[in-house]
DNA sequence: AATACGGGGCA
DNA sequence: TGCCCAGTATT
């Protein structure tokens, strides 16, 4: 019955029915058995707002590079940044690295193994808390992310916007319900696939084992539940990365804490009118005043290339300029270092530092 | 309550 | 292209 949605009998046969598809048709995703704390939580931060297929390669990476929450705690940022490069989102990978050094520091590497105490870890929410505490420590902690969002939601056919803190009241509520308290991690990790491979944003509820259980399937409302968020306009940066060169060293800074990529290292960027080109003497001309305002002469010798990059709800038009020192230090306000260009891999690099290093090598 | 934070996968 | 992704912290 579909009327009862959260009675204990339609969560006692709602638990049957999803533990059932999990034997079945639950993904074999490569960290299915590994239950240990540590590689649990890398990935749960790894996961955020990231999806499996992108986190995978990274994953194996990271565990290889650092194995241990000791090893985490004892390399440098800049060391954790440069393996997370390419996956976004880097204040995840400096959290990460400040909670693995209070792990080790104030809790003497022994992890907590209640929900409410993991959340304490900077970067570690109330979605995640949960993840750990139930895949690691067997916790009945409910869980809400993009996946189980769309299930419940469904499910209640609730209406409401899951974002704002009524529909999140009812949907955690719901987590709550339904979490059973034998193996409760694998019966998330159960919601999870139903969610990621049925419940999906266009939903197959031919498949679904759960679709009688389901208020939205029943009033068919699933296109319109869960109720879509209208996405923030997207702005056009135009700007220019300039490539400073001195007898084979290179200029970088470091991204301040304020702006964008902060923590990564990168070359100065100075913004462009829309319609400005690098083929055009204005734009030069203003290039060449914006340095000196940043403490540098130089002298302009070529456009290395161009691309476009979206970076959250901005979209950069980027073009890289090839130019020379001539005289004078950086005072942008970062911190800035002369890097011969063939040491610019050790770097953490934003993706468009990273490919206008690739352009230093290789001109496009 | 709204916004910032990145980048890739995929139709 | 546009939408979406195992969210969290900050304003």
């Amino acid at each position: 019955m579909t009327s009862d949605v959260g009675t204990s009998q339609w969560v006692a046969a709602f638990r049957r029915r999803v533990r059932r598809w999990y034997r079945l048709h639950g993904r074999e995703l490569p960290w299915k058995e590994d239950a240990d704390p540590y590689s649990v939580w890398v990935r749960e931060i790894m996961l955020q707002q990231t999806t499996v297929a992108a986190v995978v390669p990274y994953l194996e990476k990271f565990l290889d590079e650092f194995p241990t929450v000791t090893s985490l705690a004892q390399a440098s940022e800049e060391a954790v940044l440069r393996v997370w490069e390419g996956l976004g989102y880097y204040s995840r990978a400096r959290n990460l690295h400040r909670a693995a050094t209070m792990i080790v520091e104030e809790w003497e590497g022994v992890w907590p193994r209640s929900a409410d105490a993991i959340e304490c870890l900077p970067g570690v929410g109330r979605y995640t808390a949960s993840a750990i505490a139930s895949f690691a420590f067997d916790e009945a902690a409910p869980i809400v992310e993009a996946n189980t969002l769309r299930l419940y939601s469904r499910l209640l056919g609730m209406v409401d916007d899951p974002a704002r803190a009524s529909g999140q009241k009812q949907l955690w509520a719901f987590a709550e319900r339904v979490v059973p308290p034998a193996r409760p991690g694998q019966f998330n990790q159960a919601l999870m696939d139903l969610g990621a491979t049925v419940c999906r944003s266009e939903p197959l509820c031919e498949e679904c084992p759960v679709r009688l259980n389901c208020q939205a399937f029943r009033l068919g409302i699933t296109s319109r539940v869960p109720m879509r968020r209208r996405r923030a306009r997207i702005t056009e940066l135009h700007e220019t990365a300039v490539v400073i060169k001195r007898s084979g060293d290179v200029l970088m800074i470091r991204y301040s804490e304020e702006g964008r990529w902060p923590g990564l290292w990168g070359f100065p960027l100075i913004s462009r009118a829309r319609g400005e080109t690098l083929d055009q003497p204005t734009t030069i001309l203003d290039l060449v005043r914006e340095m000196r305002a940043r403490g540098i002469d130089i002298e302009f010798c070529r456009q290395l290339g161009e691309f476009r990059h979206g970076v959250t709800r901005f979209r950069i038009h980027l073009q890289a300029a090839d130019v020379s020192w001539v005289d004078g230090e950086w005072n942008g306000g970062e911190r800035a270092e002369w890097i011969p260009i063939d040491e610019l891999s050790r770097r953490p690099l934003s993706v468009p530092g990273r490919q206008v290093a690739q352009w230093i090598r290789k001109p496009a």
